[in-house]
DNA sequence: AATGCAATGCAACGGCGTTGCAAAACAAAT
DNA sequence: ATTTGTTTTGCAACGCCGTTGCATTGCATT
């Protein structure tokens, strides 16, 4: 595991540092989309909260992560797919937010419907974000 | 014109007042949605910064207008239909962004396709937010 | 082990959205 | 039209979020 996150990093030309080791390595065990206050509570008073800013936004340009639209406009991040690489994003999956535990799920499997638009409109990315209660919450 | 706008806030038991007046005329001439910050520059002066944030609380409260899922994470406002009410809204329409002017459409017309979740998934909602260049730009 | 470069921590800043409270505006009834 | 009670507004202040500049530290390479 703990090689994975570094074979993950050198694939990306990033230096190995304990902030970037820590905080791929929740996204990694997570099953679901973080915030920046998930990572900061997570890895305790370990990182400065500005190194978090700055990496977060180092893996978004890297193809690491991408963030998700969500309902309530909070900021999310979750692991990109293997095909995205730096500056060429292709996550074009759902993503469900749970209303009761507030999990963000990325739901690679399911594709994308295809929305037919009025003339003149050109797609370059569609985003579904489905609400409601998850499989955890709902027994 | 002004008249429908009275109306509306009639109909929502709403005290008439300039700010709400203002405001929620400029949703009906406005073909996208609007952010806090278009609202407080194309009204000028006129209103405190506060009184708009309120105002567009109490819209979203009363049904009349709702928030949009964004790409960036930006808080933008739109119409509700009719069928919408107070702390009810239907508004499982698509959303368009154009990443050239910005201008956030709502397709009414367009249906959401369905997603089919997985099981042990309740879908409340479903919001699709589409990314391109929109028909005005596209010439 | 030394050197150059990249990443981090600290301090500070600006912007966004919220809250409490006093003043003003609205609605209803006389 | 005037009064009265309630709602809304404006002002001031606050906290949070995300960013930036700069000195220090840590990483990678020889």
């Amino acid at each position: 595991m703990e090689k994975n996150i570094v074979d993950i990093l050198k694939k990306n030309q990033l230096s190995i540092t304990d902030s970037r080791k820590k905080i791929l390595s929740l996204f990694v065990q997570s099953n679901g989309a973080l915030a920046h206050a998930d990572i900061e509570h997570q890895s305790g008073t370990e990182f400065d909260r500005v190194t978090i800013y700055r990496t977060l936004q180092t893996f978004v340009d890297k193809g690491i992560i991408h963030t998700i639209p969500t309902t309530d406009n909070s900021v999310r991040y979750a692991l990109c797919k293997d095909d995205c690489s730096a500056g060429h994003h292709h996550d074009d999956h759902v993503h469900f937010m749970c209303d009761n535990c507030g999990t963000t799920y990325c739901l690679d499997h399911i594709t994308v419907p295809a929305v037919k638009l009025p003339k003149g409109f050109k797609v370059t990315q569609t985003d579904v974000v489905v609400s409601g209660v998850c499989n955890n919450c709902n027994n």
